[in-house]
DNA sequence: AATAAATACGATTAAAATTGTCGTATTTAA
DNA sequence: TTAAATACGACAATTTTAATCGTATTTATT
């Protein structure tokens, strides 16, 4: 979203990536469903950088959420059907496994036998998942 | 936590001063809820820099969390009611607005008009909140 | 009274993660 | 043939996060 300098909110917050795919597609859904849009045409209009986006759309196109057509007047449209693709999926899809903590996913963690609070935290890591697992694309596309 | 060099996870994840207060926080109550405990003997038993560890106990003992007593054999103890401080409450004196944009906290965002996401986040912020609303410190701790 | 061990905290530095750019290749409509 | 679009790896800049430094204060112990 461009803000001017830095964010206000540390905890639990969302990347730029996610944030601009989100717009992309929003956009994609509003304007045309079926008819091409152009990383350019998005990056204008919501002063996202061109390149950034573009490779945004590019690995969504390689996650099948959209389709790329090359070319002059080429651009990308929405192929999945967004009410199908939960928003846990998504983002793991973008940015990878989604959670407060990650000594739940690696183990590198140096004295992960010592930590005393991965059995709660995991816990509310489930409730989390299972939170964002109940919400579709289409609710912030829509 | 101290893992090995990074983070795995990238999403809605915690910081770790939130994760080293949480450690804290559950090694006193499991150990002595009434008696002291020092900063150094938290920090050694869980590999936490030490100074870190203390910067962030005392920013607890300002929010009233824990009560600090100096001096030699001074040390910390819980002060306030884990069961009556949610998480949200927890993670916001913390470290500020959670959620995942901060658009809706901060509007220096050059372009919030053309914005086109910020209704459905906002409602994703605001059911993210009231989740942690209704967990407290105690299930963490406890 | 002196000492030592603890908390208190602002300032700074270091490290890591995120965000953005560059350069080049490929595709394809005009 | 050209121009405008996607494709993408490598790199650079920025921002954020984590850790350290230095010094002051408090207070139990000797």
């Amino acid at each position: 979203m461009v803000n001017s300098l830095y964010r206000e909110n540390e905890l639990l917050k969302i990347t730029r990536k996610v944030e601009y795919a989100l717009i992309a597609l929003r956009h994609m859904q509003a304007k045309d469903p079926k008819g091409l849009t152009s990383a350019k045409e998005i990056a204008i209009h919501y002063r996202i950088p061109k390149q950034l986006l573009a490779k945004i759309l590019q690995q969504m196109s390689r996650d099948n959420i959209v389709e790329a057509v090359q070319g002059p007047a080429g651009g990308y449209r929405i192929r999945a059907n967004l009410g199908e693709i939960s928003l846990k999926d998504f983002f793991e899809r973008l940015e990878g496994p989604l959670g407060m903590m990650d000594c739940f996913f690696e183990s590198d963690c140096i004295q992960i036998n010592a930590c005393n609070i991965r059995v709660p935290i995991q816990r509310i890591n489930d409730n989390m998942r299972e939170m964002f697992s109940k919400m579709t694309l289409m609710e912030v596309t829509q």
